[in-house]
DNA sequence: CAATATACTGTTCAAATGAACAGTATGAGT
DNA sequence: ACTCATACTGTTCATTTGAACAGTATATTG
């Protein structure tokens, strides 16, 4: 009976596009007038059938007698869909992480938070997750430039080749991890800074696993 | 005059808290009766008197004669403030996008979706608002690399050194905008790629505005 | 004291809005 | 041929809802 129980017609898709895209764009779900005018039905009645069809599919939710309460129920499918919240971490950008970690994190060292969604980015979401602002080209060589925003994740195995942060003269600063000769040491992506440290004299703060960089 | 310009009563906190937490839990704001009914006013004047002190103090902002269009304005002087509602959107990845761009987006073209916070990126939420994948290493001179996720708006003047997504044979490809003896062109940021483009040939489909990348 | 902001009650109006009813037409499936 | 989903037009109804008007009372301030 049902031979489109799962999938929309090409209206139906657009029809459910233009709701997520009102919620995101006007910050508040369509009225079914706002949904015919946008399509040029003559009768909100049309709006009213592809609603009530995408809510029989169970693309959309509403309650019942309550102006402006369409929902889009998350879908891989359909773009400009508020993600749900429960992906969605703030992680907290230091300006520099000092020695103890974990157990003190203090507020004053937060400069900002950073939003990110953990399955865009990989991650699992983790308390461990921070961001750091980039300081000068010594990672250039990894084309991370200054004022990247690293993401990085406290407590991670580093592997070689990883970028981690490591607490270098009381700066949280990126290095290259790698093995010398069996020995994990940091270098730096940038011929201007040839050094190669030792990495058991440091602390290993995180390693990274994104890069945001905000352009313009 | 205006004694109470900043401040709010404790009355008025009451109320803007619980159309915060009304628009969290509920996911839709409260309407004037509904906050009156909370409060226990028996009458909407009430509800309606506190909403105006609101606006006019400039926590709240509406939508006149809409249903439902209560919005808490972002502020750090609200103690309330639940997760002070990131901006979260879905941002469609294309792998390319064809000529007619704005008029027919197709979902075949979308391999899948970005989240992004948009008050991170300072992007505007748009429904112009794409994703691109980096393919090739044509821009590695502006620390482009291959596979990164390039943030793109679609309708943007493009000013010199913007970076770009242009429709070069048929595919989405990204150049740096510049200005040529004043005319408009598009280079590729590698020495391997030496051509310069005229841009008035071109599609030009929008302007980078943010770049992610997955690591590990 | 007069003016003003706060904090309400009680009522009314009109616009915004969801929902329903009665149709028309097309195409797919049985 | 018959049913059913889609995709609409056109109309009407009832509710929801924002907004306005007319008051009352208290506290603050110049």
């Amino acid at each position: 009976m049902n031979s489109m129980s799962e999938g929309l017609t090409k209206r139906q898709q657009e029809v459910l596009a233009f709701i997520a895209e009102h919620q995101q764009v006007n910050e508040a779900p369509p009225s079914l007038r706002e949904v015919a005018a946008h399509f040029g039905f003559r009768s909100m009645t049309a709006a009213a059938d592809h609603v009530k069809a995408l809510r029989r599919k169970g693309y959309l939710k509403h309650r019942p007698h309550q102006a402006r309460s369409l929902r889009a129920v998350p879908s891989p499918s359909i773009p400009y869909q508020p993600a749900s919240r429960a992906r969605i971490v703030d992680v907290p950008i230091y300006g520099c992480i000092p020695a103890g970690f974990a157990d003190e994190r203090r507020q004053e060292d937060v400069e900002g938070c950073i939003s990110v969604d953990v399955d865009t980015l990989g991650v699992k979401p983790s308390p461990r997750t921070f961001a750091l602002e980039v300081r000068g080209d010594s990672m250039i060589g990894r084309h991370i430039m200054e004022g990247d925003y690293a993401i990085l994740e406290h407590g991670m195995d580093p592997r070689p080749g990883d970028v981690v942060a490591a607490l270098i003269d009381n700066e949280s600063t990126l290095k290259t991890f790698v093995k010398q000769r069996g020995k994990p040491c940091l270098k730096a992506e940038n011929p201007k800074y040839p050094n190669l440290i030792p990495a058991q004299e440091l602390v290993i703060q995180g390693v990274m696993v994104a890069l945001i960089r905000k352009v313009r």
